[in-house]
DNA sequence: GTAAATGCAAAGGTTTTGCACGTTA
DNA sequence: TAACGTGCAAAACCTTTGCATTTAC
């Protein structure tokens, strides 16, 4: 197997090369630091990922990363999402359109965010408006949660769903 | 078109016969009332998930259902919980393992819950133990949506990942 | 040079569609 | 008896896999 390969729906975390291995800053260094070579396909995918507006699929990556690198492969964009995500350089997104979408993950400021969904034209609105209550209200419920359902909680995601601007007006 | 169906991804409701035109209480009557007809596919559907035990992929009920309605057909599986979905009596749930779930939606104390997914064994654990924080923060959080991105929010989803009891003891 | 990574083609799995045949009201 | 609803088979769609070839280190 050349690399780490997730089965669907699973982590897929290989030995030594998932998450925690790549404490750099750069995504050059991390994925070195894991262990993985520096290659243009995933140059491009993670320029393309850092670009503005995100919430993309594999597909959309790929016909973007197309036209500067019109090489690449669908297989390629899947493996090097899968790859990331695993990093947890990138998040693996759905909006229930049945396409994954992916996003970079930031540090900082836009690290924490949810998304507002559009029901109808599937438009997707990034969500940074936080509030205290929100921290708190999500530390109590890992708190309960972790000991009620004996649950070691990673994450979680909050999702908004409704109907944008356009199309509340559209009647 | 017999009736209406959805195109993937859009929620395609057709007029007159969408949420709102449902005001019974029982499932004959809301079908009944947007002008549907009681057949046995329907019913042993809704009686399949009308069972505890939530979170059914269309073919975890197909094949339930195939027990005792051995006629039935994975088709008519799909085209029922769309139109549940629609009407919004069933809620179609995705925890990222490329399935769609679906569970019936209840009134009252079960109504309002949200998920623990396991991201190893992809067990789901229904998570009911809500603190008056969430609601606050949601009601705070919906209307600063609403004013800020001129969203309708309709609806909203929580998800906790993370690994459960036995994935997390396996080391 | 060697193992990792890629691209293509093919397969896999879930969900949708076309159409002729049943069923409900 | 007219629409509505169903079942089957086939298609569509997204994603994964096998394998020969290319590439990074």
């Amino acid at each position: 197997m050349p690399y780490n390969r997730a089965i669907r729906g699973s982590n897929g975390q290989g030995p030594g090369r998932g998450r925690g291995c790549g404490a750099s800053q750069t995504w050059r260094g991390k994925l070195k630091g894991c262990g993985y070579r520096i290659t243009i396909p995933r140059k491009v995918i993670l320029e393309e990922l850092n670009r503005k507006g995100g919430h993309l699929s594999a597909e959309d990556i790929f016909m973007k990363v197309h036209k500067v690198y019109s090489n690449i492969g669908l297989t390629t964009v899947y493996r090097t999402l899968e790859l990331l995500v695993q990093m947890g350089m990138v998040s693996k997104l759905d909006f229930g359109d049945g396409r994954a979408r992916y996003e970079l993950v930031k540090e900082g400021e836009e690290a924490h965010h949810h998304h507002l969904v559009c029901t109808k034209c599937k438009r997707v609105i990034d969500y940074v408006d936080f509030i205290d209550e929100e921290v708190e209200f999500l530390k109590r419920a890992e708190k309960g949660l972790s000991r009620k359902h004996n649950f070691v909680i990673k994450g979680h995601s909050i999702r908004f769903f409704g109907l944008c601007n356009k199309c509340a007006n559209k009647k």
